[in-house]
DNA sequence: GAAAGTGCTGCAATCGATTGCAGGGCAAGG
DNA sequence: CCTTGCCCTGCAATCGATTGCAGCACTTTC
């Protein structure tokens, strides 16, 4: 469908062959072609609306100018701009993004990676935590570029573009000592994900370096109802209530919110509550939420911009870059009564 | 890279003709092989661990199993679960999807549509109001496949999917007159979006209908700042203030939000504020949002199988599939004092 | 004036799969 | 024993571009 004009149609009209053609249309080669000829092949092109086939010129370049990006969830409000910062450095360079979810399953990681590597991506893009099982090292065995965003590597020697999480969790803890609290806990997200763990190793240190009474306790999703279901269990437990909570990341924070508010017990008044990320709207809550900013978007340019580096030069390793973090303060924390 | 195993491999491990294992490896010609041939090509792509070439495949039976999505941008919230429920639908039968983003920008549309064209989608999904002067027509033209989503076609005869938005604004206002409120203010979406006028529409029908004293601002764009302006535009202005206002969308919503709490106006005791689309977390936004839920998820999903029905037998035509709404009450609206 | 070099273009192979056509092998039927 | 027909498989063209190689025309150099 659509395309029916052929570099042939082009070389016809032009009355050369098809392969000047090429090399006319084509930055690189341009230079071995006779300025005259090149202005009647361009004329040509101009004239019969010329595109070439890139499925054709994929088959025999080997490169599908294709990037495949490998998410658990759209809908989780991060991934967007961390897609979008991808799209940003991909377009200008002529390549597109194939966006898959896996929804944290790794069977539907693993069938999206084959689609993808099937589809001669010329890379990819690891954006999920849940590949334990290490998808990554096959990739890398497998001689597929790729780097990670918003995860580390694993050990697996691709690139790696993270927030500054620990610096994240310590001004989070630093904010709330100043406002006078001492019973701290973090609601830690799955053990899946590598962020989970060092967000809560930043918390323990910051808790003895601080010395706070700092609390951990494990979430099974980084979801609102995980968050939620939490803090559930807390009040249950009866033991005692915490005057701040740093959450593993904002929608931990939400499922919070809700159940404080199921408890009748009062953000910021009793309970302060920090999240991570700073999803967007987060300071459209209620109460405005007090967050660690994440630069996603740019975590998604760099990640294209490595990606891009690897595949027209030399592999670079496991290089990690580290993006600074921002706390933002907002209304759901205030002093301890 | 990666995949140097073809089909020729294959063929000389199974000790057959090339022609013979592509014929074995296709379900639609599988039964034209003899059994224990087939078996061993089987056995044999297995151990390589073969992988069709989906380019080369792609060049030869012209088709790449890709869809082009174009949209404004993903980080606008109704986004995620458009694509998400477009993106059901097409992995189950082995497409993907590639996401471009317009920015609202009419040559970035066509930047996009052109790229995707080249790069032989099987199909294009518009999620975009804002192509007035009709790429869509254009595309038929063509005779690219393609269907609209969240848009009317615009008089182009494809098949579109939308939500209810007259049936949403007339629940909207009926809520509203029940609970006393006689003065709505309307804050109408750019007119580059066929659903802006829709809204309004209904909007003026209704309150001719019900009796109400009703009024239309227009806004520049789908945005909080636009919302915000626009009624800080009417505080400035010093004309009465409406008791209610029914926003075109959710972030309108949020933007009249932002300036009533700048003007000392309380919502929803002084005012009460009607969104659209019901976006993620509208339950967590101070006050937690009344507003119209889309089905967005829903209409994504209707509007692939409207395109890939369309590829693989007849089109279809301008045929048009609205999807119902329902509007979800919480804490934004209140009776009028 | 011969040799060497340069600039440009055509030729044809190539990428990896799909597919119409032809033909071999074999059984059934006359 | 020959014909007919059915299965199955091989052959080779094909999709549309890219690119190494060869060759032609012409200039430069000694």
């Amino acid at each position: 469908m659509s395309n029916r004009v052929t570099i042939a149609d082009v070389a016809r009209l032009a009355g050369v062959h098809a392969g000047t053609v090429s090399r006319a249309l084509n930055q690189r080669t341009e230079n071995q072609v006779n300025h005259e000829t090149l202005g009647r092949v361009r004329q040509a092109a101009k004239q019969l609306g010329y595109a070439p086939n890139s499925i054709a010129r994929g088959l025999r370049t080997n490169s599908s100018m294709t990037i495949g990006v490998i998410i658990p969830d759209l809908t989780n409000p991060i991934f967007p701009p961390i897609v979008r910062g991808i799209d940003s450095r991909l377009t200008e360079r002529g390549y597109s993004a194939v966006v898959v979810n896996t929804d944290g399953s790794d069977d539907a990681e693993r069938l999206h990676f084959e689609s993808l590597v099937q589809r001669q991506v010329d890379g990819l893009i690891f954006a999920t935590g849940h590949s334990g099982h290490s998808l990554a090292g096959e990739a890398f065995d497998r001689g597929i570029k790729a780097v990670m965003v918003n995860r580390d590597s694993g050990g697996v020697p691709f690139p790696a573009v993270v927030g500054d999480d620990a610096d994240g969790i310590r001004a989070s803890l630093a904010h709330l000592v100043e406002l006078g609290h001492r019973n701290v806990l973090h609601l830690e997200g799955p053990p899946s994900f590598s962020t989970s763990r060092i967000r809560a190793e930043a918390f323990v240190a910051g808790c003895a370096e601080l010395g706070l009474n700092g609390r951990v306790v494990q979430c099974s999703a980084y979801s609102v109802e995980a968050g939620q279901q939490a803090m559930d269990d807390l009040f249950e437990s009866n033991s005692k209530l915490p005057t701040a909570v740093v959450a593993g990341n904002d929608l931990l924070a939400l499922g919070v919110y809700h159940s404080l508010r199921l408890h009748g017990v009062k953000c910021p008044e009793d309970v302060s509550v920090v999240g991570f990320n700073d999803m967007p709207f987060a300071g459209d809550f209620q109460p405005a939420m007090t967050t660690v900013r994440t630069p996603h978007f740019e975590m998604g340019a760099e990640a294209a911009r490595l990606l891009l580096e690897q595949i027209d030069s030399a592999p670079r390793g496991a290089m990690k870059v580290t993006l600074p973090v921002e706390l933002v303060v907002r209304a759901s924390t205030g002093p301890v009564r």
